[in-house]
DNA sequence: ATACGATACATCGCATACGATTTATTTTAA
DNA sequence: TTAAAATAAATCGTATGCGATGTATCGTAT
């Protein structure tokens, strides 16, 4: 019980950590962080549809919709109906967008926790991402359990060694 | 730089978890998740201001206000002038509040964390406490690197083994 | 060919969430 | 004592964020 609330409140504290790197990378290029990491998701998949941007970055249809709006007035980006399919939208980079925003946003935060690693002895790096490990598989273990549905943001973890 | 991205996306992951645990909880007794909190707290301290909500919350005074005062107009808080102070509100539960809702939302959270480390070994329980501390310090002194004004959060997590 | 279901977006209503400003009151300082 | 600073809430403006609904378009089955 006592590790518990330990685990609940590390939790929350490195997710505030996260939250308030990347908040202040994207509010250093003149954005909100939903728009960086819009702005991020076009640029890598030079143009996408609204359909897509909502799938990769988890956030509904409706919420993108709005976030690109905003951002396609604020003239960061373009919206083109597409020709094989006029229900959809082409999304893609303006040009007068400023360059540090496009690196994709999630290699900020990336790079902020690799840094943080790189305080620790590499036996604690182990230590570190074993334990990561455990509780991870501990909650999926836990969400099957209980039939949570998962599968929304199961593969946001799945194992290291991956994609690389 | 792998175990960067891993751990990155197990915050994510863990968050999100408890997150959608609290919700479902909260949804249950007829309101939202900010809401559950709120009611939580003033159930906690039996009478507050809004400006000792938002300081335990962890939420500006304004967003506090508002939450508060869809809950008085729902019925479920009561809002009184306090005569000591006349700038100053002592908010306070309704009677008409739904038993169940009252219960601290943190004990929630904990306590599906209890059920999540009750499926690991005690030995497996203790690489995951021991890795997060690990985790958690080097944050903290990443954080005092940058510099970064960690007073807000900071107290959300020192050390276990502190309040009981 | 057309009607019907599915799909892609946009829009609306609601609830956070935050910073900035305003208002009322209290405290402090001259 | 009274003017100025500080404080507590409320309010405003903007941006998420979600679910529900509306609209146009596409596919398909008859």
């Amino acid at each position: 019980m006592e590790k518990a609330v330990f685990i609940r409140e590390s939790i929350d504290f490195l997710q505030q950590y996260l939250m308030k790197s990347l908040q202040k990378y994207a509010e250093e290029n003149g954005v909100t962080l939903p728009q960086a990491r819009v702005i991020a998701e076009v640029f890598a998949n030079k143009s996408v549809s609204i359909k897509v941007l909502s799938e990769k970055l988890k956030m509904t249809q409706s919420t993108v919709s709005d976030i690109v709006e905003r951002l396609t007035s604020k003239g960061l980006l373009m919206k083109t109906q597409n020709p094989k399919d006029k229900r959809s939208v082409v999304i893609s980079l303006s040009s007068e967008l400023s360059e540090g925003i496009t690196a994709n946003i999630s290699e900020i935060s990336t790079l902020a926790l690799s840094e943080v690693l790189s305080l620790l002895k590499p036996e604690e790096q182990e230590k570190v991402t074993a334990g990561m490990e455990l509780l991870v598989s501990a909650v999926k273990e836990k969400m099957k359990l209980d039939g949570m549905d998962h599968y929304d943001f199961f593969d946001v973890v799945y194992f290291p060694d991956k994609n690389k």
